[in-house]
This record gives structure tokens, C-alpha cells and sequence, in this order.
RNA sequence: GCUGGAAUCGCGUAGUGGCAAUCGCAGGAGACUGUAAAUCUCCCGGCUUCGGCCUUCGUAGGUUCGAGUCCUACUUCCAGCA
């Protein structure tokens, strides 16, 4: 399915946005799904320890999944003869896959990116894998998903300047690369924007970005590592403008809940995060409210439900969620689940989390609609 | 009863004459933002002014400059034989 966007409504104060992401597939039919939207990621080609129906049921649209994963293994063939990822996976719902574009900064050294493409230590076997953004977007051809993303450099929040320049220059040369490679009509493709905390970078990046024509955009290279969120801030504030309003804008990678607020704040309309999955994982669950980190910085509350004192508390994880597991289940229990390693402690909380951050998302829109996002956030932060 | 073996942190283990406390589990806590993550880090005998101090290898003796380690007796457990 190919994706658009519809602005339906700007919050008067903020500017925040309440649109629609309208996904039309070749016969014609269309899915709709309201934005801003939060994305539940799948990067094997399922959202860890979920089945499709409890993800659907959380309320995500579209789910995510990892080009450089799937290249690697089951292999983009085995997914093609599948029939595609929707079938593969049995997710009937959008799917956005990521271009292998974090693996550069996660998985590669510097000394593996060239021109022509990067170069990967297999993290499965330790051979040496060689990806280019032609290769990134016939994988993600072969893959089908409805959106596929450029193939970019994502450098580390501690990259400076000048690295930033011609890192930026050559992801736009490998998006002209992939973009020209791209075959699939029934993909839409998005531009990624990069450039740290910069405005001069950020604002080339984006013009050039949207000069090349895109089907939508992603602003990348937030949220890596040690990034102060203020620089985050920054990084949106200075793409957002030079980004046309009729498409969607993804923020990729962003998932705390005050980040959520503060990105729709200045114009995001889509976003995905692994943490929701992966702090349940690790025994975490989302509940409202705020808290600081030992850094200072506002992070999401939670409650670490491995705790002991958790052990004989018979009251769900957070009283005012209309989600399965708060709905079915205490405290007590996952606590019970998490400590026993039993596989039902890490799907309940997954439903927990990601149902937490959609919930949010739900929140903001209605917000939005009625022009008070401002007293939205005000009643957030206190 | 006899013969052999064993006894080290809550549990299981390493240590075989030279700074006891290795590793795992259990336990306590923390980290996690386009998933190398159901992972990783820290603590886990007692005190502590965080520099250290003290205790401790079933019990009691012995040999030795020095014993968890060798010897003797005892206790408990395990296996085999009666």
C-alpha cells in the first residue's frame, strides 16, 4: 500500500498536528489511521513475544520491522516467496520497514562506511556483510512492506560538525542512489533527515532531502546514546520547517513519553521506539507521571515489577489502564511471571507498554482536535 | 557394623602446603529511545569515616615458618558391602 497524508487539524497554540495516514493498495482500498501515531517495532518480523491479534488489540496501525535483519535472516527471498511481509508475518496492517540505516551506527565502525556502501560484522556469525543503499531498497522491495526507508548514515549524537557535513552529504547521495533504484509502486519511500543539533545542517538536510522528492520524511540520528534531549529539540525545530505539510513526519527512534509530548509539540506526526517491548522485557511497566534520572533529565515513570515489594500486591499495573493485562492481572502475578522467567510476564507487560504509549498518542489527538494541547502538556508535566 | 568418599557464602561449586572465598543459581537494586538486548551493570559473611578493618573452609587436636589443603580423633552425610 502506498501512503498519504491528511492535515485535518493544527492545534491553535502549538501548531501540533491531527491528520490521518490513508494507505491505498493497488485495487484501491483504502485503511486509515489517525496521527499522531505511535509505532510498536517488530524488527524480526514480529513484535517480540506479541501475536498480531495482541497487537492489534493494543490499538497500534502501523508496525515496524529491520531490513538488515531480515536480509540476513530468513533472507529477503524466503519473505518474497512468503508472498511479502503482511502474509510472512500475518500482520494485515501497514508495515514500515527501516533501512538498515541504524545498524550503521549500531553494528559498524567508522572505518567501515565508504561511498559505496557499509560494511557489517554479521553480529549472527561474525562474517563480514557488505550493504549499499541500492541493496537496502531492493531488499525492501523484495520485502514489501508500505513504507521503506532511505539508507542512511546515523551517527552518534558525538559527532561533530564537520563529520556531520559529509555524512549528511553522503546520505543524501546514497537517497538519490536508493531512490532511483526504487521499482516497487506499491511502496511509498521516505527521505530521512540528519544533521545533530545544527540548525545550518539540520535546514540543508532537510531542503536537499525534500528536493530529491520523497513520499514522506523521517528526521534520524535522535535519541543515540548519550544525546541531551535538548539537542533532540533542537533537532526537530530545525528540520520541521523545511518539511512539506501535506506528508507525513516520522521521528524515528523516539518512544519516551516526554518525547512523544515535546515531538508532536513541534510537528511529528509518527513515531516507533523499541522500548515499550524491551522494558517489558526486563520486567518495566509504563505508569503515568514522571520522573528524573540521575542525570536530571524528566524520563518516563515506571515501576519495576521484579522488585520484591511487588511480590503480595494484588492491584493491576496502573489502575486507569484499559488495557488485557490491567485489566486481568496484578502486580503480584507478573511479578510472579518475571522472577519465574515464564514467557506470559514479558507479553502481558509488552501489552501494557505499548498499549501505555498509543493510549498517549490518543490523548494528544484528542487534544489537538479541541485546541488545547498547551493545558494538554501544562496537565502532563504536573 | 565394615570399606571407601565427602563436608568451603542461602544452595551448588572452584581452590590439592604460600593473600580463602572462583564460577553458577537464588536474592537485592539499576540501566535500556529507527532491537547484536527475555540483555547488560552493580551489590550479595560482618563492620566501615569507603581507605580499609575483622571473621570464616563440619568439630577438636596435631605436623609445619605457614594448613581449606597433610596427619589423628570425633560428628554428619553419601555410596558399596554386610
Amino acid at each position: 500500500m502506498k501512503v498519504k497524508y491528511e492535515l485535518i487539524h493544527q492545534d491553535k497554540t502549538t501548531g501540533a498536528r491531527f491528520g490521518k495516514a490513508i494507505f491505498i493498495d493497488e485495487n484501491g482500498n483504502t485503511q486509515e489511521y489517525e496521527t499522531p501515531m505511535f509505532m510498536p517495532v517488530g524488527t524480526q518480523a514480529t513484535v517480540k513475544t506479541l501475536s498480531p491479534e495482541q497487537v492489534k488489540a493494543t490499538g497500534a496501525g502501523i508496525i515496524l520491522a529491520n531490513t538488515y535483519h531480515l536480509w540476513q535472516r530468513p533472507g529477503e527471498d524466503v519473505v518474497e516467496k512468503a508472498g511479502g511481509l503482511h502474509k510472512f508475518m500475518n500482520w494485515s496492517g501497514p508495515i514500515l520497514t527501516d533501512s538498515g540505516g541504524y545498524q550503521v551506527f549500531s553494528l559498524s565502525n567508522p572505518k567501515g562506511i565508504t561511498e559505496e556502501g557499509v560494511k557489517f560484522k554479521s553480529e549472527l556469525d561474525g562474517r563480514e556483510l557488505f550493504l549499499t543503499p541500492e541493496k537496502s531498497i531492493e531488499i525492501q522491495n523484495a520485502l514489501g512492506a508500505d513504507i521503506i526507508m532511505s539508507f542512511d548514515e546515523c551517527p552518534p549524537a558525538t559527532a561533530d560538525h564537520q563529520y556531520l557535513k559529509n555524512s549528511i552529504e553522503r546520505t543524501l547521495r546514497w537517497a538519490a542512489r536508493g531512490k532511483a533504484v526504487h521499482k516497487n509502486e506499491n511502496q511509498s519511500l521516505f527521505g530521512i533527515v540528519q544533521g545533530g543539533p545544527h540548525e545550518d545542517l539540520r535546514r540543508w538536510s532537510a531542503l536537499e532531502t525534500v528536493k530529491l522528492g520523497f513520499d514522506g520524511y523521517a528526521i534520524g540520528g535522535v535519541a543515540n546514546d548519550d544525546e541531551e534531549k535538548d539537542d533532540m529539540y533542537k533537532a526537530i525545530e530545525y528540520s520541521v520547517p523545511y518539511l512539506p505539510e501535506d506528508q507525513l513526519r516520522y521521528l524515528m527512534g523516539v518512544g519516551e513519553p516526554v518525547d512523544l509530548i515535546e515531538s508532536v509539540r513541534r510537528g511529528i506526526d509518527i513515531f516507533d521506539c523499541v522500548s515499550p517491548t524491551r522494558l517489558a522485557r526486563h520486567g518495566n511497566a509504563l505508569i503515568p507521571g514522571l520522573r528524573k534520572d540521575a542525570a536530571g533529565n524528566l524520563k518516563e515513570n515506571r515501576l519495576n515489577l521484579k522488585n520484591a515489594g511487588f511480590k503480595e500486591d494484588f492491584m493491576p499495573i496502573s489502575e486507569d489502564c484499559d488495557c488485557y493485562a490491567c485489566k486481568n492481572y496484578t502486580r503480584a502475578y507478573l511479578n510472579h511471571l518475571l522472577r519465574a522467567g515464564e514467557a506470559f510476564g514479558a507479553t502481558l507487560l509488552s501489552i501494557h507498554n505499548i498499549r501505555f504509549l498509543i493510549r498517549l498518542t490518543e490523548k494528544m489527538r484528542e487534544a489537538i482536535k479541541e485546541d488545547r494541547f498547551a493545558e494538554f502538556i501544562d496537565e502532563f508535566y504536573n
